[in-house]
DNA sequence: CTAAGTGCAAAATGTTTGCATACTT
DNA sequence: AAGTATGCAAACATTTTGCACTTAG
């Protein structure tokens, strides 16, 4: 866990070891009942704002307007953006220059300037294209 | 107001133009402020719910946990995208081939279905970027 | 020793449900 | 007449807050 200008506790560290497990989305009750041993859901949802806010997981909801997460690690990469199936919830990472080209397509043609590293494609992956 | 298969209604035709209003973002809240004197919360909520599963209009969460909607029109293209601008709320809306390309290369080269219609793209829009 | 973090219980919000009534077709 | 839709009040679920206590630096 980095995090420098703050205090480094137990909880904290818990919290955040469950959260990386995760290729697919999860809840705030779903990593408090993997923790509630030694965190209170308090802390749970707390670490889960400021990681939100820190843009290190995404919030989504669905249509039962229950709130998601999805774990994004910690990638800077410029041209980096995910692919995300529909079908099994698993979180692709893709690094390639097609969103650069994109972006920059969307820049000069549309005026309008594309946040980095915050583009989510919907669809079907790869294994459930197959077994369906 | 179409949907044919149910019943139609004073109250849904009153939510319906309201949202269809709006276009930036908003709530349930929202909504039921400047219809109450004619519907109930829970038609809000289900009108809401409704469209949100017909596609017409789409739901989001911001780091404050409200979950707010946008109206999406009616719009049946298969090059159509949207770019968000995080600054004034607005959502545009746009035809173009990039997107295309850019779904043809994420089949071939990446092996995956994007679905269409969905995609949003968030950052600064012409006149906010002007203003800055 | 001080600033930050924790966790409980309580409060505040937001959303859904059951049911009697009213409206559409 | 039959099938839907409505709207209230109650139930439920989720998230936030106040506060005394603990812990990290």
């Amino acid at each position: 866990m980095k995090n420098t200008d703050t205090y480094n506790t137990k909880q904290k560290d818990i919290i955040y070891n469950e959260i990386k497990k995760y290729d697919k989305e999860f809840t705030v009750k779903d990593i408090y009942n993997k923790v509630k041993d030694s965190t209170g859901l308090t802390t749970v949802y707390r670490l889960i704002d400021k990681l939100t806010n820190d843009g290190i997981i995404k919030k989504y909801v669905k249509d039962d307007n229950t709130i998601y997460y999805q774990y994004l690690e910690e990638c800077d990469k410029s041209n980096h953006f995910f692919l995300k199936c529909d079908n099994c919830g698993k979180l692709i990472h893709i690094d390639c220059n097609c969103v650069k080209d994109l972006f920059s397509h969307i820049l000069k043609e549309h005026k309008f300037i594309p946040k980095d590293k915050q583009v989510v494609i919907n669809g079907i992956c790869n294994k459930c294209m197959r077994r369906c």
